[in-house]
Formats: structure tokens, C-alpha cells, sequence
DNA sequence: CCTAAACTTGAGGGCGTTCTCAAGTTGGTG
DNA sequence: CACCAACTTGAGAACGCCCTCAAGTTTAGG
């Protein structure tokens, strides 16, 4: 929420608002790693006023996609208030795989960390601490099994990101098989002993990074 | 195994044999996309070589990895002969994690499809074979859910790919407790109806090659 | 030893992408 | 209206990777 020093010239703020549409569209049906040339291209701008705009990668990010990422921390706090807590853990999971399944460059944010996407970030890390919320409703519940963790949830995205990259074109429900797998596994009555410690806060945030770098 | 039509020249196959041996080590490491200008570096050997002994970029991953693959397929025989079918499915599942966990050129075939690649093609067609015998005799036996299906192993696929490849270098054990979860929601006793119908062989065929695009 | 065929070499052309910058244009303010 | 700062532009430098090919070298076999 870069509460502007001084506001944008006209002719300029038109271009950064052309920007970002153009972005949302590629983004949204050939994920993150569209050339910043295809952007400014489909904005009908020239790509060094791209880079006046967003001078990284991840500012333009940051633009396009911080208000899906806002939508998905809602989808947790409603998911927080919900009375059901295993429901509102299982809702919130749906929700997000649906964003994921309708956003190429969303499903992509997923499973990464673009360091200067700054408002992604902050947000990303809000919506962290409710879902540890609903997953302790879900586990206090006795639904949930116990040994969950929030690092676990980590398992869900990279599964299902992976399934939506692959599948999302042709097979666009696939997503739900798999998540209903996985839900599966995390009942409580489902559960077998754990042959590995769960992933710490870190240690989840360095995978993120290093899929970024791929 | 293309019997050599005509055996190579002396020093033609020693180049052979040490770009295959680079290749092994640059793709446990670094993975498939790493340069062919590095393989060919790291081989001691001009770039011009390397596209004499190997034309395509399959070509060479076959002959780096197929023997990988080839084991992985023993598992899966040895997996069908065990009597406890549902340990059977179990043990083949960790074998092959570990074999991925182990070579990150092997985790990234895995979810990928080169066209090029004929030995490992033929490969894992046998193994897929082999793989359905295991599934069924763990369905018989009653302690495999009875709507998995041969496709949903892709998601164990995709999901353990991408965990390893994530946490590869700093958590080599996370996929085992990926796998765990997803195991428990194999079982029989953990099913719950499925939302959506298992993929079709050919759908799975296309979404690996959508992945190697990527 | 000689020769033809097999093989190696690396410079170089091609391609796609990132990022910069000097020159030109536009917008807002006095 | 005039002027300065803000902004736009696109050519092009830099980079990394792919792949080719003409010239030189090595091997096998007579």
C-alpha cells in the first residue's frame, strides 16, 4: 500500500494501471514467467516505461496479484469463523485451490517467494497466521489429527500447484481428486505414526525460495 | 539398447562414455536443464562432441538415466511379488521417493515426458505395467481404497516431486512425511467419496508433457 | 606407412530475454 | 504561454543458451 510521495502524472498513472491489466490477463493464462516484453506489448506501451513503472520483477507482481492474495487471507478469516472448524479447514482449502486452478500467475505466486513482492509478502504472512488458526479449531475439533502441522501445509500446495500446472488445461477438476486424497490423510481417525518431524517456519520459507529460482 | 550399428571409433566411445558420466553427475546435481555447454565442459570435451554422440537432448538423458529407471522398474517387480500387497504398494512408493530424493535429474524425468527419450519411455511403460498389478493386489487384499486408480499416482508423483525439489537440499526427509499423509489417505478405511473422476491415461500423458515444457 | 572415413573442435550465427540510456514528448504550474 | 520536471520511447548492449559447420585431427585397415 505505497501511499504515494507524490502522485503519478496522469499520462503516467494510465500507463501503470494499462500495465497492470496487461499483466493480470498474461499472468492469468501463462503464469509468472511471462517475458516483461509481452507485457508491455499487450499494454501497447513500450518496455522501457514498463521499467519506469515496476522496476523489478516482483513489483509488477506485486501490483497485479497482492488483491488475490488479499482474497485468500478473507477466505481465512471467514474460515477462522466458521463454527464447523473441520469444515472451515477443508473450505479454506477449496477456496484457495480454486483460486489457484483460475490463475496460472496465482497458482505460480503459490508455490514461490519473490522477495520484492512486498505486499504479497506481508500479506502471505497474515494469511499464515490464520490458517494456524483454523488448523488449531480443526485439530482442538478432534477432527483434524493431531501431529498436522502448520508446516504441512506446505505439502498441500506444492502437491496441488503441481497438479493444477499440469493438468488445469485439460483436466480442470483433477485438483479435487487430489486434495480429497490428501483431506483423507488428515483426519484424525487416518492417522498412522509420522516417519519425519514436521518442516519449521524457515525451512518452508527456503524451499519457497529456491522453487522461485527454477 | 540400440545395438550399434557400426561400433564406434576407439576415442569416439571413451568420449561417449565420459559425457555420459558427466551428464550423470551435472543432473543428480543441478538437474535436466542444466546447459549442455556445462555437460559438455565438465566431460572435457567440445560442445561440437557432444552433439555428435548425442543429436537430441533425450538422447542424452536416456543414456544418462535410463539405468535409474531400469531399477525403479525392479522395484516395482519385486513390489508385485511381495505377499503383503499392501506393504507392497507401500515399499515400491518409498523406493522410488528415495530414488528421486537421491538424483535430481531422476526426480525431474519423473515428472516429465521427453518424446525423445525412447529407452526410458519404454521404461516406464513397463513400469506403469507393473504398477497396476501392485494397485490391484492391494485393492484385493481390501487395505488400498477401492476407487484409487492407476492415475492417481500421478499426484503422488507431482506432489513428492515438488516437495523434494523444494526441500531437497535442507529437509532430504520431508517427503516421507509428504508420503505418509498421502498413504493414510490410501487407505481403505480413510476413504470418503471422491469429487471428481480419475484421470485417464492419456490425460496423464499430456499433462507430463505440459510439465516438461515448463 | 598411407589413406579414407570417422571423429573433434570451437568460432560463430541465431534466438529470446533482460535492462539501460540519450533523445524526444507531455503534463502541470506559475 | 512558457518552461521544467516528469515521463515515454525504442534501439541496442549484454547475456546465456542452442546448434552448425568448415577445417583440422585421429583411427582403423589395407
Amino acid at each position: 500500500m505505497s501511499t504515494t510521495d507524490r502522485p503519478l502524472r496522469r499520462d503516467a498513472q494510465r500507463n501503470r494501471d494499462l500495465l497492470v491489466a496487461a499483466a493480470r490477463r498474461l499472468y492469468a493464462t501463462r503464469g509468472l514467467d511471462v517475458p516483461l516484453e509481452d507485457v508491455a506489448r499487450e499494454a501497447g506501451v513500450s518496455i522501457g516505461t514498463l521499467y519506469n513503472r515496476f522496476p523489478t520483477r516482483g513489483s509488477l507482481v506485486d501490483a497485479a496479484l497482492a488483491s488475490k492474495v488479499a482474497s485468500a487471507v478473507e477466505f481465512a478469516e471467514q474460515a477462522v469463523a466458521t463454527e464447523d472448524s473441520w469444515a472451515g479447514f477443508v473450505w479454506f482449502l477449496e477456496r484457495t485451490c480454486e483460486l489457484q486452478a483460475s490463475d496460472r500467475g496465482y497458482n505460480d505466486l503459490c508455490a514461490s517467494q519473490l522477495d520484492d513482492a512486498v505486499e504479497v509478502t506481508a500479506l502471505k504472512e497474515r494469511g499464515a497466521g490464520l490458517l494456524r488458526q483454523v488448523i488449531d479449531n480443526a485439530k482442538r475439533a478432534g477432527e483434524l489429527r493431531a501431529d498436522f502441522d502448520d508446516g504441512d501445509f506446505a505439502f498441500v500446495l506444492w502437491g496441488t500447484t503441481r497438479t493444477i500446472e499440469a493438468t488445469g488445461e485439460h483436466a480442470p477438476n483433477a485438483w479435487r481428486r487430489h486434495l480429497a486424497f490428501m483431506l483423507d490423510g488428515f483426519r484424525a481417525a487416518a492417522a498412522h505414526p509420522l516417519p519425519a518431524p514436521p518442516l519449521e517456519p524457515d525451512e518452508v520459507a527456503r524451499a519457497m525460495r529456491r522453487l522461485s529460482g527454477t
